[in-house]
DNA sequence: ACTATATACTACTATTCCAGTAGGCTTATA
DNA sequence: TATAAGCCTACTGGAATAGTAGTATATAGT
């Protein structure tokens, strides 16, 4: 149960979105520097994040990609569950078939209660919570500096 | 992020043998029919199963599969962890290395809270726990009948 | 109008992992 | 000693991951 880079370097890239919003769009190619992430790559997972409406762009010369709501109006499980597909971690959680074995039926409960669990972490944040995390965080290392 | 059929068969099967505790050993045949598993493919999940001192088995004719602990003593989080490798869903968890990227560091820390709610689950719950919903369950399909 | 700079779109690819299949070897019981 | 179990290793088709590559298209500034 790995998370993908889709999922690690999609987020991280949001979250740069979302640390600069209101200051204009930003590129791809920034942010894929920034975070040491190949450019082309970065293209096609912010693509993903646009079809699904989280994200507008601008083409042409100063252009680049902003965030479609206010960071605080954005929880991290929008971003996570376009990313990854579906928060699925059993098909019979979503396709609710008959299902004739005992064992599995009492796992997939387990399985449930798993998600639940994956769910509730992600809706309680939104990406307002981690700009200002993030936001503190730099202050910190400013004082120390 | 999908569960692996290792997963899934794995901790049916381990519930087969916690069900059948103290009933002597279970083979892998019966389990894979009754659970409707690839015979061979089963085998190799449950010699990690056994690698892992979770499971002991007998060899020969009326030989079989054990749980090496009672179903009571052992928690899914066990189970989960040797099937699945690691419960890890970002290496930087584990290997504590220094992380430049700002976003990387805030989005690390959802991760591990999403992963310490995956345990707290798994944690949470026994295989005699499984063993007594099943029990309850097929209690009360037999009422209906 | 032209050019540079950005996104948009499509196709290809190497590698790894998943989910098995296959078959011979070893051990213990009746 | 036959046979029924687990033990061990190798192989394999297919899908997914993590990219790379190249071309088309839109637009801001000159």
């Amino acid at each position: 149960m790995k998370l993908s880079t889709r999922s690690r370097y999609g987020m991280r890239a949001v979250l740069e979105l979302a640390i600069h919003y209101g200051d204009g769009p930003l590129q791809i190619k920034t942010i894929a520097q920034r975070e040491g992430i190949s450019n082309k790559y970065l293209e096609q997972l912010v693509a993903t994040l646009k079809a699904s409406g989280l994200v507008r762009s601008l083409r042409g010369p100063r252009g680049g990609y902003l965030l479609a709501k206010e960071p605080k109006d954005i929880t991290l499980r929008e971003v996570f569950t376009v990313l990854e597909g579906q928060l699925v971690t059993v098909e019979c959680l979503e396709h609710e078939n008959y299902c004739s074995k005992c064992a599995d039926c009492i796992t997939r409960k387990v399985w449930t209660e798993m998600q639940d669990a994956i769910i509730k972490v992600l809706e309680s944040k939104t990406l307002g919570d981690l700009v200002k995390e993030a936001k503190e965080k730099s202050d910190s290392t400013n004082y120390q500096i």
